[in-house]
DNA sequence: TTGTACGCGTTATCAT
DNA sequence: ATGATAACGCGTACAA
């Protein structure tokens, strides 16, 4: 494909990028206006078969596909989406975001990301910075006060995931942690464990209902629960605090986490401490990320339907910024299960 | 020629959002022309200190700011970047995302993010969706021919991760894959090992390049070494393929997978087929995914550098878009390095 | 130092 | 069925 030089262009220095061919060049070409192109391209309008097949012709020769920042200048729309997620290396949200994106693209839509890292990059300057790029977002319900207030204010079209936030009425979708950490918590009484330990993210609002349904599935039972609060949610932190939640004087005999990234911290370093894992102490965690399944043994989880999650927000947002009616305010909740693998076993009665 | 599932068309009804502020809603509250205020604001030029005072007054009050798109029309830049991966579940790119993304936010750069699913979803339409909204790309240098051909003729500002693709002139980051090999390989061969087997992915044109830098690394030595190409790099297809490539009549002594996820389902489905890692097999794969040291034992495996080779194409890419003097084309190499864990130890003399 | 006026590529409106 | 033209919001020559 070599393009014959542009006779225009003289001996030009500067790189640059070849200009694209606009309406109006298509327009010109075909012998037609630069309305009935616009038309024909995307007001679906039907034109006379000869005028049809001229511009056809046009675009193809020219390579013409439209402008899309002159487009969203007259459209008042961007084509793009925009994501939102806490931490890219956390196999949750990159599941979440994996829904997300198949959605989008079947609605012709691009997905802009942006990676909060954990509080390391700013949510405020963040968020403005996305906002005017974009007809809607899809951003975590614990993002901060400030920044949640500020994406209220604007009236984006937004979806929050996790759980609603606190702001009134809104989009967002997540599990039922409460009645998840009941499930996961009965799964632990039957096994008879009766001293457990919740190991809470203090970021989170509903790592509270986690610890709620926890409490919930013991109630009645003679067991005794405690709770450690952290401030990060991630493998490293899980290793960090795991002597001091596994070796104090009233040592759990299961030990339930906020995520899985904790978890399998907690995992590996009980291990390493020379605990037997279920023996000693059977460890659970959240989310269900894949590599849960690659630990020996392998780690009992809470599955919150990470892709299903991004999948069914995405959905949300499109119906909102199509202005559709399904676009109601509400939560839609996704049904969320226990998976039991070996980090889980039943307590041996006898004492050891 | 109707689009089926165009955003832009249709009866959209949508919820009006309320009207940002302009350029000229800021001059007249301020009293001065909208040339003063857009010099202000983004040209550096200086004005009367009261002036000043006023647009920045104005400014504020009506919490302006510029619409990207209308400011894009006039500069013929987005303001965007582009990051392409090929599998957003995969920790690799994900530390590449990482990466990535704090130069670009430093440089004000959004990040607009597609995900190609290995495979799973178009790459020439992708790729095209995408070059219009942004003023630079960072892409796979493992797309198809025929993405790849387009995109030069594109003459995009593209960053190639991974390897240089085969096309001439052009930016690229990656490591050297046969040097690395060649470690990994004599780490081995210092082990003892003698019947090693390489997993390699067919879709990766540099497993080629591994699989040199192993038997550079064995040459002279007695060792056999095979080959055996999967199709995809995943965590399932390593399990899939174990019972086939540990179990053969002259079973390896020590297998090395083209990535880490091919090693950890390898891994794990040798415990399961009764192996012992590293007692009866040596087990390494590629990137230093954080799982690889969360498994039992830890996964030994080298370094790629994810996130400093999205930091660095990144830097390149800015650099390039900005029509930097360095923006040089040519291959930057990451430095990589062996991990040793447990998943690797030294042979026994002793037939087993 | 400041303002006027034009053009960027597109779509929507109205006229033919 | 097709065309002419006015916006959209901004940056920037050029004029004052």
């Amino acid at each position: 494909m070599s393009i014959p030089s542009d006779p225009h262009s003289g001996p030009s220095s500067a790189p640059a990028r070849r200009k694209a061919a606009t309406i109006r060049d298509v327009a010109q070409a075909a012998g037609v206006s630069t309305a009935t192109v616009s038309k024909f391209i995307n007001g679906g309008q039907r034109f006379t078969r000869e005028v049809e097949e001229r511009v056809a012709q046009a675009v193809r020769d020219l390579g013409y596909s439209s402008n899309p920042m002159a487009r969203g200048m007259i459209t008042g729309r961007t084509g793009n989406v925009g994501i939102v997620v806490l931490d890219v290396r956390n196999p949750h949200f990159t599941s979440l975001i994996r829904g997300a994106s198949r959605p989008a693209a079947e609605a012709g839509l691009n997905l802009l990301f942006a990676d909060i890292a954990e509080g390391l990059a700013p949510e405020l300057p963040t968020l403005q910075a996305l906002s005017r790029r974009v007809d809607g977002l899809i951003v975590s319900a614990r993002l901060s006060d400030e920044a949640l207030a500020w994406l209220v204010a604007s009236e984006l079209p937004v979806v929050y995931y996790g759980g609603p936030p606190s702001a009134a009425a809104c989009c967002s979708v997540g599990i039922d942690n409460r009645g998840a950490a009941a499930m996961l918590g009965r799964h632990l009484r039957d096994l008879g464990h009766r001293r457990v330990r919740y190991v809470g993210f203090a970021g989170a609002r509903w790592s509270d209902d986690r610890w709620q349904g926890l409490c919930e599935a013991f109630e009645g039972s003679a067991a005794c629960l405690a709770r450690h609060d952290v401030r990060a949610a991630t493998a490293d932190e899980g290793e960090r605090i795991a002597s001091e939640v596994l070796l104090r004087e009233a040592a759990p005999d299961a030990v339930v986490a906020y995520n899985d990234l904790l978890a399998l911290g907690l995992l590996t370093q009980a291990q390493a401490l020379g605990l037997s894992v279920p023996r000693d102490v059977s460890i659970a965690g959240f989310d269900n990320i894949v590599y849960g399944s690659y630990t020996r043994p392998g780690l009992t989880t809470v599955d919150t339907g990470s892709e299903t999650t991004g999948e069914v927000a995405m959905r949300q947002l499109i119906a909102q910024v199509r202005g559709e009616r399904a676009a109601a305010p509400g939560h839609e909740v996704i049904a969320a299960r226990v998976v039991v693998r070996g980090s889980t076993a039943a307590r041996d009665v006898v004492v050891r």
